[in-house]
DNA sequence: TCTAAATGTTCTAGCTGCTAGAGGTTCAAG
DNA sequence: CTTGAACCTCTAGCAGCTAGAACATTTAGA
């Protein structure tokens, strides 16, 4: 039996993420000392490692809920988890092709800026009129 | 003279986010109709583009307050400007790496995945195991 | 001139995924 | 039995918006 503490330590995550995790249902809750503090075990530390991995590979934690709940039911077909992940990666690119041509531009901007004063600084001219970009970035949120 | 709503459309912002940064002081208190309603004139269509273009390159809205900052004094150094450019263009690239290595172990967990059922799927399998991975995926928060 | 639709107003709350702090309680080692 | 680390709940905050309620103003057509 563990400790909230112990089972962050164990699994990487601090113990308020923990208790948040609880809060929104995708960690169960679970049983409490006559003091009534949390303890853990086993089947917990799993359940928390699959969490964790899976935020590490940039799940939102609706997909992972989704995911649990298929692990949960070892009958049920593959083909979803699998489309979860298809979804996943499909987002991942996107978001890379976006920081690409962000970077691009961002190098462009450093480049052409010689010093001086802020009057004649390439990277305020550029910010100042977009029609001097070279890539599209439409990238508010990315 | 502009109102609220074609500022918005002229600039590609929407009017709830307008008025969002004249709340947090990006954007200056416009003029008023008798009736109370804003009224926009160039220079705060110039300054919110200037926002906005920034904002897709992944500024923060931090910076581009720094930013609007050194554009409002001619005379300052180009150098800050520089600075804060180079310091998102490092933000971009890390994020980058890291999405990189995320889309390797995606691409690899689904690649193994034959479908069939769950019990046996490698998308779940992986996610339960964080020692079947290859890459370094530190990615929570990129 | 009147009216109705479109657009404007403020205020509050919500989103994601945590994180921090206040103020108090429990546990385990010595 | 004491002490101090770790626990508890609750609330509020972060970025950067977004949405909705409930009401006011503006503008164009009849």
């Amino acid at each position: 039996m563990l400790t909230i503490g112990s089972l962050g330590k164990k699994t990487g995550t601090k113990v308020q993420t923990i208790r948040y995790y609880e809060q929104i249902g995708l960690m169960p809750e679970p049983g409490r000392t006559e003091g009534g503090q949390r303890r853990y075990s086993d089947s917990e530390v799993d359940r928390l490692s699959f969490i964790r991995h899976a935020r590490q590979l940039g799940f939102p934690l609706e997909a992972i809920r989704e995911l649990l709940d298929l692990s949960d039911n070892p009958d049920r077909s593959c083909h979803d988890a699998d489309s979860i992940a298809r979804r996943q990666l499909k987002q991942v690119e996107l978001r890379m092709d976006r920081l690409k041509a962000l970077s691009t531009e961002l190098k462009r901007m450093i480049h052409e800026c010689s010093g001086g004063n802020t009057a004649d600084c390439k990277v305020l001219e550029v910010l100042r009129d977009h029609s001097e970009c070279l890539t599209d970035h439409d990238a508010i949120g990315a």
